[in-house]
DNA sequence: ATTCAGTTTGTGATTTTATCACTAATTTCA
DNA sequence: TGAAATTAGTGATAAAATCACAAACTGAAT
């Protein structure tokens, strides 16, 4: 990979010292569809940035049940990477891949020199923290505020925009622990939308109606 | 106040420049129990550090309900007045002295001149993140895996250890604003509590059992 | 001291939501 | 092809939230 093609997809990044640096310190992956990037006890010693594609970030408690919290887009990096590492502390959190993906991973080490020395790194981190916060209280709204149905919809409407698409391709049961809930209630809560003629329900297959977002904020 | 009073407050804080520039650039406040510090939608220009006392930070949602969050303690800032002040964003919050406390408050401009200059106040405002992260997750946790049965046992004894006593005084309506459920929920839970002796219930008041946390952690 | 308005707490009835236990349908693959 | 695994459907039960109202307590004014 170029400096030149590293700023395309960093277009926040202009300062070529800066770019340079994290070609040469970091490790590129390219991620797969499933592939686990972080689960909660393991220690994280890199911070990924993302290229290409994205990350579902989840909570995840002491019984393995888990609540979706956002996910890290192109360009993006993770708050909770960056305070585990710093602090040295196991991940909180499971990070998986659900698209084809390419980060460059930086070595902690690297982020604490780079935060030092350029401006626009520090921006970088300190608007990462607060984007995730925002997207935190988002998460905690919505657990704590909003009814089942409600969160189903928004959740519905997240993926849609995630995979630009009007198909997911996902089971009752994969939403329920996105979501906290159990597979009963998704299950119920879908057929309640597809008698409204919203959504049409398959096996592993939810077609939603394309004025879906429309319809739902009525 | 003096530099050596200061110090003593703020005990991560060796470097006596630093200690000089808070207190020549910040503002010294003492607020009484009931003051409203930071409102959703109120902008916030200052970062407060709390010298002394505590301050109780809440969620709310569009329609005024409202969910704790975490207490500020002495040495310690608010992750979301840095993150809005420097996106010069409305609050998202609500603070609120609950004891009597001092705080020194200090202009955007000092914390991002801070920033560059001194490495402690980094290394404070980077643990800060950290910290807040961590509480939102036992938050989010909370809401989103615990029942509020143990909820509320858990808010029993942050509340004693955070105010040092085992009497509480407060309405069981506080409560159930405090962890976003009704009042009824509270009432009937402490009633459980009552009947098993963990707690005595009278008008504005709780007792609580001195060994209350063991007894609630089996 | 008595009354009265306001606040705080108690409780039954109802509705909503979550959980449990089980069944049915569909897919996979040996 | 048929047994196992996965996915989805459903009635019963439990937990929690909501509604409606009653009772108890408090403080201030008469």
């Amino acid at each position: 990979m170029t400096v030149e093609e590293l700023k395309s997809a960093l277009p926040n990044f202009t300062d070529p010292k800066l770019l340079e640096l994290i070609l040469e310190k970091g490790q590129l992956m390219k991620l797969e569809p499933g592939k686990v990037l972080m689960e909660p006890g393991k220690f994280i010693k890199m911070v990924p940035i993302v290229l290409e594609g994205s990350i579902k970030v989840l909570r995840m408690d002491e019984d393995g049940k888990e609540l979706f919290l956002y996910y890290l887009d192109a360009g993006e990096t993770c708050a909770l990477s960056l305070t585990c590492c710093t602090a040295s502390k196991p991940s909180e959190i499971k990070a998986i891949v659900e698209e084809p993906t390419t980060l460059i991973a930086l070595p902690v080490a690297v982020h604490e020199q780079l935060s030092d020395e350029f401006k626009q790194w520090k921006d970088f981190v300190s608007s990462t923290y607060q984007n995730r916060f925002q997207e935190m209280l988002i998460a905690l709204d919505a657990v704590a505020f909003k009814r089942m149905d409600e969160r189903l919809m928004r959740y519905i409407v997240t993926k849609m925009k995630q995979h630009k698409t009007n198909e997911l391709h996902t089971t009752h049961q994969e939403i329920a622990n996105e979501l906290g809930t159990s597979r009963e209630v998704i299950s119920r809560l879908l057929k309640q939308l597809e008698k409204k003629k919203w959504i049409e329900l398959g096996r592993n297959v939810i077609y939603i109606r394309d004025d879906f977002e429309e319809l739902i904020s009525k």
